[in-house]
DNA sequence: AAAAACTGCGCAAACGTTTACAGCTGATTT
DNA sequence: AAATCAGCTGTAAACGTTTGCGCAGTTTTT
């Protein structure tokens, strides 16, 4: 079952000249006569010529490919950041080549080993939450291969990095929370090393502070799967609302673990948001029609794949090395529905 | 900003040997002393070789990828799909490379010469809604190229196709509603050209006729955009509404649609199941938790992920060209919710 | 009229790998 | 002592493409 394309030896063959003048007139150089051109081109039409890609990379060291690693795709937040690295890519003439690690520390690594040897041009990365090592991105990126992170970053490595003001997210719904009367508000998260996660407990201890309470480590339950298994989130929900005094509200700190925890309370019968105000990060544009409508922190998912993209892009091109690196750090959406408002306004 | 890996040549220059000979003792030729492979494996670990797929695929005229084009990955059912794909894939040492249509016919024409000139060994196809001319499924097809098609597919190419009993599921559905009292049953298609959506069509009207109610053609609408463009399902919902006698309920024949739907009678204040029932295609998690929680047909989409990329592997691996071909029809399920039952049993 | 410059094209090497074939040892058989 | 053989390793070609170099033939410059 084997697949024969038409190559430049075909061409060359049917018009009795060499391989080189073939590629040069296809190239448009300078050094082949208009006539010469014309017949090429003219052949290269009738016959179907397509540039090789594969022997492009070997000669030319780059595959005009790059590599995605995200924790998984079934995810809005996720699908979105795809299709905005798509839009980019293909305007530029990449493609793209998605992986999954499923928040696995090993898959991660043989994902980026295939894709490093696959000769991608540069890596979009989102860290696994089962990541607490960075060496194989080290490995990577001191060899020379491009990198950018996004969403989920590290520290570790000095790359570009995009991202959304976490810190501010949770500070602002909690906020939001507490002025609508929530007093004792708990927070879900999943990876606790994972810079995203700190970032958005930092915020929520904030406002808490702020406002005169006291941050209390017990309101804060750990779902290390994330949400995909719903045991997990059905768990940390029962400790919830087993508590003395019992908190009136949940911030969900990933778009699974806000879906999951809405669930929970309606399997249990418990209203939102009036004996529980819930609230979270989701990008899925189902939200609204859930029961209560969800308020949600939406992330710019979309341009924050463009913007990676981008970045990546402007290193894969620069003739010179990249040294100056930069955090580009956008702006989450509070959409304030139903699930987070006691009372009817 | 080059990527410097280490060669099969750097090995034998380490070790004063030739690359045949290193090549060879890699793979473990029974032609090499076994002194040598020690001496060739120990310095490829230490050097950290690992093989460059690329020179493989040119030499090989394989590359041990397989393409997917589906419409969107941003879908429920098409990233779960891709799941099953990558399971499968991933364990028999194939790499998926996934594009996107988007329902465009040029973009789905691109995607598709992307992928074969870049050497994919086979392709996993859900044809584009946008698509009507199958000449460049045909084109690749014939000149070798293995194909599987799944979900939406076409009986003008003679290869596998994988798909669900399409007229059964809105059969069932149909009699459904019928039998909890709905008497006029309105539905909502994309592409009307597609396979997927005449045979649900078909079922819709068989279990009206079976009941003894006359299709009535005025009460299939269609959205070209599948849902995309919110405006063009609020106009079909608005069509429905006014039509005397008024509908009772509605099917949704597409995930979008489904959900569309109930986004336009939850911002007109229509009372679902009460004033009307809803149901129809999805393979979102989430239906389980909108209000009212939904009535879907939902279809095995990790599976039909995991037979289609078996039965590609199979044809790419299998030594004589293959010539009968297997449709393969799998059960969808229907999850009776709220949103189609009028009275509570 | 000789030298220089230009035009248009082909040769061959390179990218990393595999593999048919040939070649070189030393040992065993005649 | 010659012939055969086994065991191991090297040479070179091939996959499709690009590109530096060189070589004709023509035109321009001296």
């Amino acid at each position: 079952m084997k697949f024969e394309a038409v190559t430049i030896k075909d061409i060359a063959k049917e018009l009795g000249i060499s391989t080189s003048t073939v590629s040069r007139a296809l190239r448009d150089s300078y050094e082949i006569s208009p006539e010469t051109k014309k017949l090429v081109i003219e052949c290269a039409e009738r016959l179907d010529y397509r540039p090789n890609p594969i022997a492009l990379s070997l000669k030319e060291k780059r595959s005009r490919s790059i590599g995605v690693v995200v924790c998984e795709i079934a995810n809005s937040f996720f699908s979105q950041a795809i299709n905005g690295i798509e839009s980019i890519a293909y305007s530029k003439g990449y493609n793209v080549i998605i992986s999954q690690s499923n928040e696995s520390f090993e898959r991660e690594v043989t994902d980026l080993n295939y894709l490093a040897s696959r000769s991608v041009d540069g890596l979009l990365i989102s860290i696994s939450s089962g990541t607490t090592n960075m060496e194989h991105f080290q490995k990577l990126h001191s060899r020379g291969l491009p990198i950018v992170f996004f969403d989920r970053v590290t520290e570790e490595l000095n790359t570009h990095r995009v991202v959304v003001d976490n810190f501010k997210s949770t500070y602002e719904a909690t906020l939001h929370l507490i002025n609508g009367g929530y007093k004792r508000i708990a927070c879900i998260l999943n990876a606790p090393h994972l810079s995203i996660a700190q970032e958005r407990i930092a915020g929520y201890k904030a406002a808490l502070k702020e406002k005169g309470f006291e941050p209390d480590e017990s309101l804060i339950k750990t779902c290390q799967q994330g949400g995909a298994l719903h045991q997990e989130v059905e768990k940390a929900v029962n400790e919830i609302l087993k508590m003395k005094p019992r908190p009136d509200a949940i911030i969900g700190l990933s778009d699974k673990l806000t879906t999951g925890c809405l669930r929970v309370l309606q399997a249990k019968k418990i209203k939102v948001p009036e004996e529980m105000g819930l609230l979270g990060f989701s990008n899925s544009d189902l939200t609204e029609l859930l029961d209560p409508p969800l308020t949600i922190i939406r992330q710019p998912a979309f341009e924050m794949g463009e913007i990676s993209t981008q970045l990546l892009i402007d290193i894969i091109e620069s003739k010179r090395p990249t040294r100056d690196y930069t955090k580009r750090t956008l702006e989450t959406e509070l959409i304030v529905r139903r699930s987070s408002q006691k009372k009817v306004k």
